[in-house]
DNA sequence: TGTACATCAGTGAACGCGCGTTCACTGATGTAC
DNA sequence: TGTACATCAGTGAACGCGCGTTCACTGATGTAC
């Protein structure tokens, strides 16, 4: 650290490449050019699978030699992993937004649904790269991916676990709600990465209905435990 | 067509290609041909996505020369597109045997969810195919399998438009129930295809949670309109 | 501060390989008479 | 039924191309003294 700021200090004009100010220790270049290829790759994906990227592609429009790849990482599988951690990283900031105010169930909901959308608009190539990875392509990409999404459910069944109507409810009940709560919210989120960009009327539909499934299931919690007019419910519940 | 029974009539041996058996005429041979491509390309899907396939390595273990390919599709995208048909074909035929009998509610619930368990494995390439490329890889394919899956989720709907307890439902909200019902069987068929083949036990856990996941909604669905505990319901149902 | 040396991000040539697609072909199957 | 011709599923050679990876390299940045 010290030695990188030494050296920002007495080096002159040295960049060759325009894209990276000049100045800049070498460790930040490597940085940046690190940045770059994880930026080109989330950009490719517009129109096709991870495991269908080349490697000379990502580091070509991150503007490097093919060769040059590899002071950063072993080869696209450890790119791939190192965008789940990347992506995920911006859900979590997501998640600690939506955990920050909190009032009635309708609220909740709204709120809810309005950062998970705000954030799949600022966040766009990483929902993306979430979504279209999750369930397909390379195997031990989409592996790391499900770990991050059920280690997900699993917080927010924590959380619930917290709330008093829910104080009673068994550890697995609890994982199964935040199981559909965490699938909804996949599904809406794919459906705002694929409605057109420019048409405001279908994302305002797309939140209407995600808001309407999650009251749907809101309603059903109070009927679950106590047996309410599905007699079965209890049972099915307990049942081995 | 009698001009193919009469060819089967006088020809000696002469099939060059041991998969395919003799004295099949023509027409049957190149649709054999046909479907041995389709499969290998499902079988080949395995650890990776559709985009990634090669049209050499189709046509090679479909035991035929990479320009015979072309005497069946016109590249890798339409075969990409028979597999969605044929898949889809396969996932009506559940949903037809899903219609067949009905009962109670829970007895619904249990029923469907063993249906798609079984679908899933007698159909386990055509639901990977699906679960695969519905989000990730080639445009064209994905397209074509949200318009089914969309087309599949308004059958559902116009179906539930029938039950009594639903009759004063808006299509709207009863669209809204259907596509709820829809992402959670295809999440559950997603867990399933996931799972170890080898360890029924967690194929136990994924079928109890998706029971308890649309009992939870089913009990949510008799609160909907009448403004059960949570008043905001009507409210949030009829807002613009 | 100045000098001599080490580090290392990015280069450029080269490799062997599998790709999609073209083309002219073969020979069994199908049709007309 | 037998013959002469048409069809067409599958062949095999050839093409130019982009791929991942190796290797020895360059020269700016960083470090030791």
């Amino acid at each position: 650290m010290s030695a990188e700021i030494r050296a920002i200090g007495h080096n002159g004009l040295m960049n060759s490449r325009a894209v990276i100010p000049p100045r800049a220790t070498r460790s930040e270049r490597k940085r940046q050019t690190r940045e770059a290829l994880l930026e080109a790759a989330l950009e490719q994906l517009e129109d096709r699978g991870f495991g269908s990227l080349s490697l000379r592609e990502v580091a070509r429009s991150a503007g490097i030699v093919p060769t040059g790849f590899y002071r950063h990482f072993d080869g696209m599988d450890e790119l791939g992993l190192a965008l789940v951690e990347e992506s995920f990283r911006t859900l979590r900031q997501m998640i600690r937004s939506a955990r920050a105010g909190r009032t009635d169930m309708t609220n909740v909901i709204r709120a809810s649904v309005e950062i998970l959308v705000r954030h799949v608009h600022e966040h766009r190539l990483h929902f993306r790269f979430i979504a279209r990875e999750r369930s397909s392509g390379v195997p031990v990409i989409r592996r790391a991916i499900h770990n991050e999404i059920r280690l997900f459910s699993s917080e927010l069944a924590v959380d619930l676990a917290r709330m008093p109507f829910l104080s009673d409810w068994s550890g697995e009940d609890l994982h199964m709600v935040s199981g559909l709560l965490v699938d909804t919210m996949v599904s809406t989120a794919e459906a705002i990465l694929d409605a057109d960009p420019g048409d405001p009327a279908a994302e305002r539909e797309i939140v209407r209905a995600a808001e309407k499934r999650l009251l749907l299931i809101a309603l059903g919690v109070p009927q679950w435990r106590p047996a309410g007019r599905e007699s079965a419910a209890a049972g099915a519940a307990t049942a081995t």
